[in-house]
DNA sequence: GCGGGGATGTATCGCGGCGATATATCCCCA
DNA sequence: TGGGGATATATCGCCGCGATACATCCCCGC
């Protein structure tokens, strides 16, 4: 097995979770790569070339992808497509098995939330809980420093805390949904059937549809 | 008056602009003023030294604060305390008077409405409303990719796309009462007993105690 | 059929923000 | 008397991001 290359950073250890996450179903080039990255996953709302690239530099170099050189009919500009190598399936797979103490940041637990379906069960409940009690102690924090000074702060800034209160009081609750999700499949058909289909419709508003 | 040194990034810019507002009520020093700049407003989440003290220097330079070193007792630890300057507290009142079209961004947002009180209505209104369909804009995209590849979306990134949605509904509802408030308070009781206590209270769920 | 504009596509560079780290003082408590 | 934690100032290196460059393809107007 190539040798592996620490991640260097915290974000560009996910940024190349998540790439090897996209590449999972399907030879990529670049530009494709990154409008999946930002468009379609939502995670990386502005991916720019110049972390894509070295991210995928490092991949290569590490053997967890490789390049192809595409040549269009004639003989110019060959477009590159990336697809994963055996080891990168593997490390994929360690990755997606482990739940770090990082799995419930922001921006790492929208990626791993992605590719839940690659995730076993266990872990996938794991995280949401681990989730959910990051996101209690902020929301403690956050209700306590408001409580404190609540009176020397200007209408503004309350509503904004509040606002801010009963957007995560809505994650808090929109988790628990998954949560119990994911308890029910655990228990009720046995094992049979996995993996898809097993949410409830997660809307909790009703089905207006306004405008 | 000093020259103004063009406030490279707009990162940095928004940074700068937050210290002059944070310094307008009171000097502090720096590791009071980055409390306050994460704590309190909630803005910087995680605001480093590495960022605050060269827009520190950055603003002394360019003449909008002024630095006084401040004798504990003896002769040791000369804390550094930072207030604005007259050219400070014009160039703030500038900034707060402009609502440049980056105002509707996520994070310039949040820092224009943490000094909504000492800005003027007619600009309030002019955010809010940028804010609102910017927004707007933003979940009618959101929406359409939803609806063009729903089918091909596993169940997990379809709850999370669909909370994405409720809580960009949520903020759109929330800024809609903002704006009403505003209006309200711009016409109903003549020009008199400005600019507190006229919002009502925000909160839209039920006053639950949960847990 | 020609040329402009826009999507597709690969690639690099400089700037500056951030995390880590160093250093120092003060104060509380054991 | 010394350890631990809050307070406080400061810097450094890495690397992510925005800007930019360059190239191809294709559609549309005229």
């Amino acid at each position: 097995m190539a040798k592996s290359e620490r991640p260097q950073s915290r974000r560009a250890a996910l940024l190349e979770f998540a790439i090897l996450g996209v590449l999972h179903d399907g030879a990529l080039h670049g530009y494709e790569l990154r409008k999946r990255l930002t468009t379609a996953l939502g995670i990386f709302r502005a991916l720019s070339y110049g972390s894509l690239y070295p991210a995928l530099r490092s991949l290569v170099e590490s053997g967890h992808i490789s390049e192809t050189p595409e040549p269009t009919a004639s003989g110019k500009r060959p477009r590159i497509t990336y697809q994963l190598t055996a080891e990168g399936k593997e490390h994929f797979q360690d990755l997606v098995a482990a739940s770090g103490p990082d799995a419930w940041d922001d921006d790492d637990f929208d990626v791993r939330l992605a590719f839940f379906s690659r995730t076993e069960r266990e872990v996938r409940l794991r995280i949401l809980e681990g989730r959910r009690s990051r996101l209690e102690e902020r929301l403690a924090r956050v209700r306590e420093v408001s409580a404190r000074n609540r009176e020397r702060m200007d209408a503004y800034t309350l509503a904004l805390q509040q606002h801010g209160e009963e957007r995560a009081e809505r994650e808090v609750r929109w988790l628990e949904e998954l949560i119990r999700a994911e308890r029910r499949a655990a228990l009720d058909p046995g094992p049979a059937a996995y993996d898809l289909d097993v949410l409830p419709p997660t809307r909790t508003t009703p089905p207006q549809n306004k405008e």
